[in-house]
DNA sequence: AAGGTTGCCAACCGCAGGTAG
DNA sequence: ACTACCTGCGGTTGGCAACCT
């Protein structure tokens, strides 16, 4: 028994929305709102449109306030940290983007950010023309950023609010979201986001909090190989964590990071298997590259890491 | 000028989570 | 507890325009 349709296909209007489909769904809205059920609202109005096709073309283009196009360097440093960090949810970034959809966010990050920084961090590595060194430490290294690049995780400006973070109410009840790093576990997409208001390297252990870029013709250019440093960072720290814990430390930190729960946690095991979980875990083995680690144990990391180790020749 | 390629973006699709009954 | 329905999300696609050869 295949899931039942959200509406009747057939009588379905598809494709690009004329200026009167317009008209009626944003004038009905405007004077009554939602009705709080989009399957039913085209049929109020007249419209044959499926209520997922209302609600997308409401949010994404005719609700007011919507910004298109023309973003600044500022928020591109946004997008590109939290892309970093968080990945690809691009409802959570577009949160801290007023005017913005995730909508739009994903297509400028897919066709035009990320290419941006690629294309400067190709630039810079045939400038140094020199491979990448290893991510490899000793355990018991001092954490180091390297400083062939300036080692600069962006200065991030969220619009917080102190009560509710400018996050939608929904995300403070999000499926927790957990990394632990050191002293810091962070909970919650809520959490995160505090977190991230912090420079990105004084929110792990006792790194050196870098110097803030405050340059007024600070771009994205100038910031790419900075957002990816800072992120070579996060793997570095996120290995070195994970080697200097007990055996225990090790299996909550994992997990955490692999999805989310703890042993010891209230977190459900439902969607994961042991297999899954015990096959990642087996690869945190202190034998095993930074690299190997985040790439088991944060999978919305991974695109976006594995294009930079690409590049850079991080095995 | 014409055909092919690439870039961009609006819109669609299907899944997952939440919730009401 | 179960089911059906609704909403929200992220990934993907299709079509148009600009660019290239």
């Amino acid at each position: 028994m295949g899931r039942a349709p959200c509406c009747d296909k057939a009588n379905v209007k598809r494709g690009p929305w004329s200026p009167e489909e317009d008209a009626k769904l944003k004038a009905y809205i405007e004077q009554l709102g939602t009705g709080g059920n989009w399957i039913a609202l085209p049929q109020k109005i007249g419209l044959k449109r499926c209520g997922k096709s209302c609600r997308l073309r409401w949010l994404n283009y005719l609700r007011p306030n919507i910004k298109h196009g023309g973003f600044s360097e500022e928020e591109d440093n946004i997008i590109c940290s939290l892309y970093a960090t968080i990945g690809s949810r691009w409802s959570i970034i577009a949160s801290q983007l007023p005017g913005r959809t995730d909508n739009d966010i994903k297509n400028y990050w897919n066709t035009r950010l990320r290419k941006k920084l690629l294309g400067k961090n190709r630039k810079e590595q045939q400038a140094l023309a020199r491979p990448k060194p290893l991510m490899m430490k000793n355990q018991t290294e001092h954490l180091v950023t390297p400083v062939t690049q300036n080692p600069t995780w962006p200065a991030q400006q969220y619009h917080h609010d102190p009560n509710h973070g400018n996050l939608p109410n929904k995300v403070e009840h999000h499926q927790p979201y957990s990394h632990t790093l050191s002293s810091h576990t962070i909970n919650s997409d809520y959490q995160l986001l505090q977190l991230e208001q912090q420079p990105y390297s004084a929110s792990i252990n006792s790194v050196t909090a870098p110097p803030v870029n405050n340059s007024s013709s600070s771009s994205c250019d100038q910031s790419s190989s900075n957002i990816f440093d800072g992120f070579e960072s996060f793997v570095d720290d996120y290995w070195s964590e994970l080697v200097s814990m007990r055996p225990q430390q090790q299996l909550d930190a994992t997990l955490q990071g692999y999805c989310g729960m703890g042993t010891s946690g209230a977190a459900s095991t439902e969607s994961t298997s042991w297999g899954d979980i015990t096959s990642h875990l087996q690869l945190y083995s202190p034998l095993v590259s930074p690299y190997q680690v985040v790439q088991q144990g944060m999978p919305h990391d991974i695109a976006c890491f594995e294009e930079y180790s690409t590049n850079f020749g991080v095995q």
